[in-house]
DNA sequence: CATTTATATAAAGATATGGTTATCTAGTGC
DNA sequence: GCACTAGATAACCATATCTTTATATAAATG
């Protein structure tokens, strides 16, 4: 029932994406750039691998976490008709204010 | 506590939402096209409210609950760095495949 | 093979969250 | 003012979630 809604609920976990932008981490690095418990980083890790939004692959004795972009994809289309309402009350209120300009 | 990032996670959060977009609606009319119990719904309102992704209004007897897109900001803002990403995946595809074309 | 290092999992407790039922508040019309 | 309707809030319960501590697994090293 982990799905990229919830998975980026947490601020913990938004916190670990974040630092996934940068490029793949190895769980160590995760917990000492956010600061959180190693089993708490390993659990959010888990809950984002399972939301589909990164990736492990062991490294010798490591855990490289990768991004997984396209895990937001449903994310992304379900905002899509927002994004859209709200760019066209920006788009208006610019005309407003070409109009204003204009008149002005 | 109530951000944008918890409000949309709730999927019967979404629904309501979702229903808003295509215009304003009365509580009355979110519980009849959600189905869920009018407490429920006022309850989950009340949520997106805090977070600033609805506004309402009384009218008469009713109360009109309207989007208010721009309280996505946030969200949309924080997403905008993975959104490059994965359409930069996926236009690195594409020109792949258009790679693939010419070459083949 | 024993030890060390890196990570995952389990168990347990505290808090948060979502749903229901019951009740309260505020308009509306007689 | 009284009944009716729309909506909000309260109380309560069940479940989920986050965090910590303790422990297990697995790779590397001597």
């Amino acid at each position: 029932m982990t799905n990229a809604f919830n998975a980026v609920a947490e601020p913990a976990r938004r916190s670990i994406l974040d630092l996934l932008v940068g490029g793949p981490r190895s769980v160590g690095e995760i917990v000492a750039a956010t600061g959180m418990s190693q089993p708490n980083a390993s659990r959010h890790l888990r809950i984002l691998r399972e939301a589909a939004l990164v990736e492990s692959r062991p490294e010798g004795q490591r855990r490289l976490y990768e991004l997984r972009p396209q895990g937001l994809a449903e994310l992304i289309g379900w905002l899509a008709p927002y994004q859209r309402l709200w760019q066209g009350s920006l788009d208006a209120l610019e005309r407003h204010l070409d109009d204003s300009d204009e008149t002005e």
